[in-house]
RNA sequence: GGAGGGGUAGCGAAGUGGCCAAACGCAGCAGACUGUAAAUCUGCCGGCUCUGCCUUCGUAGGUUCGAAUCCUACCCCCUCCA
């Protein structure tokens, strides 16, 4: 029917242009003819496509994993689309499984409403808040009463839920799945029947739970969504998908010093999947770094340095980037001490003869995390005062404004009289 | 409801009366090397007033000179049967 109505050949090219924008590092659409079929009727009749992010509130600091995703939402919106972003607060009580070995933690409903705020106030960092509605998924499913939930529940089986991956796998391995872990897709599900969405953004792993979102409306008698994932990206460590709890991340709002740093220490390998998916790198430009690194002409240090200072200038602005790097040169490449110390007060109650212990001072600077860790790092020789190596634990040192202390290659505090 | 198996440090996994703050692996931290990459080597990796002391082996009691190890009760997880 829609595709019977032609198209001018100017919007013909518009469709083209917006597919090709939609498809960039995309992992999957499913399924494509959809899509076009969608956007095409999005052209023709002018109205903007209803794309849906659901969010958990249980992790509220973004990283730049989290980006992938929304810089696709932020190109869809670019295109004249709206996005409907889902903060799950209802959600978020019950725990999304997804890609967790055991079972999660119920959050109360204080902790969701308060992630959900620090959420949002991150988000316009890359959407336009313009195009942009927020949703709160309590508003549907609070009300449903029992019978609806049954009725809702009788939409699916259990050897469908057991398809997932992450369930087949703990089932499998004997390990726990509570049965309310099953309404998480379905909830999820739900929300796009709520909200009619056109179209549904997730991780990879997500593809389960946009799939029951397509299942669903089309139980309730909608045109179904459809899916576009985007890969995973794996943080710090190279390894395994980023995510604050397993402390491989790089966050958006963190300081331009630790998000550069952080930067330079992802693997080669990865620089250029960091590239493509969350920097704003053209395609011509990728393609000529790929190239640069490819043929030898860009040091692989450099083509990293270029990612890092990319990214915190699009959180933190030019200036802020370039300090970042230059502050990066002095402290790792030079081995000099950086600008920005942070001074911490030591009380003049701990001082005796102006004079500390090297260990009580490192715990108070907040340096270690406790005495014994204090001991280990003089022991190993990681311990620098204004410089000089400390190696002697029984040290004790005077204590005056301005002097440097030093643990590790990156942990540094200024004293400061208290 | 019945039968059996299991809960050990961030994770995985040894240990079944003293030599256990607890093997080993992973993760982490530090040092060397370097491009704060990777790989590799070395050391550390519960806390403390650190050649010693204190608190840990699901929870609470008990036996013992002494318990992660034995006993009792309880909580939780898994498998099979119903």
């Amino acid at each position: 029917m829609e595709q019977k109505n032609a198209l001018t050949p100017e919007q013909e090219r518009r469709v083209e242009e917006q597919l090709a924008v939609i498809r960039r590092g995309a992992a999957e659409i499913i399924p494509e003819a959809d899509l076009v079929k969608k956007v095409r009727r999005s052209i023709r009749t002018g109205k903007p496509l209803k794309v849906k992010l659901g969010l958990d509130p249980s992790a509220p600091d973004i990283h730049i994993g989290h980006t992938v995703v929304l810089n696709k939402l932020r190109q869809f919106q670019d295109l004249g689309h709206i996005v409907q972003l889902i903060i799950g607060d209802f959600t978020g009580r019950i725990g999304d499984p997804t890609g967790k070995s055991e079972t999660r933690k119920q959050l109360t409903e204080e902790e969701v409403k308060r992630n959900a705020q620090t959420y949002a106030e991150q988000l316009f960092k890359i959407l336009d808040r313009e195009k942009t509605e927020i949703h709160f998924n309590s508003k549907w499913l609070s009300p449903l009463d029992f019978a609806a939930v049954v009725d809702l529940a009788a939409k699916t089986t259990v050897a469908r839920m057991l398809e997932r991956d992450d369930f087949a796998k703990r089932y499998n391995s004997g390990q726990a799945i509570s049965v309310h872990e099953f309404f998480y897709p379905l909830m999820q599900g739900y929300d796009s029947v709520a909200l009619e969405s056109d179209i549904e953004l997730g991780g990879t792993d997500q593809t389960f739970n946009l799939l029951m979102g397509r299942q669903l409306q089309h139980q309730y008698g909608q045109e179904e969504q459809v899916i576009l994932t985007m890969p995973l990206l794996e943080g710090l460590d190279g390894v395994k998908k980023m995510s604050k709890s397993l402390g491989n991340y790089i966050g958006i709002n963190e300081p331009p010093h630790d998000m550069y740093g952080k930067a330079m220490s992802i693997p080669d390998d990865l620089m250029l999947k960091y590239f493509e998916l969350v920097t704003d790198l053209t395609l011509e430009e990728l393609d000529r770094v790929k190239a640069a690194i490819g043929d030898g002409s860009l040091h692989p240090r450099d083509a990293k340095m270029k990612l890092a200072r990319r990214l915190v200038e699009m959180y933190h602005g030019t200036e802020a980037a370039a300090e970042a790097e230059a502050r990066f040169r002095r402290v790792f490449q030079q081995r000099a001490l950086p600008e920005d110390i942070p001074e911490k007060e030591v009380p003049a109650a701990e001082l005796e003869d102006g004079k500390i212990w090297i260990v009580r001072l490192l715990t108070l600077l907040g340096l270690v995390s406790s005495n014994g860790e204090a001991r280990r790092m003089v022991k190993q020789g990681a311990v620098k005062l204004d410089g000089e190596k400390v190696s002697d634990a029984d040290t004790r040192v005077s204590v005056e404004n301005g002097r440097v202390v030093q643990v590790g290659k990156r942990r540094f505090a200024k004293m400061k009289r208290g």
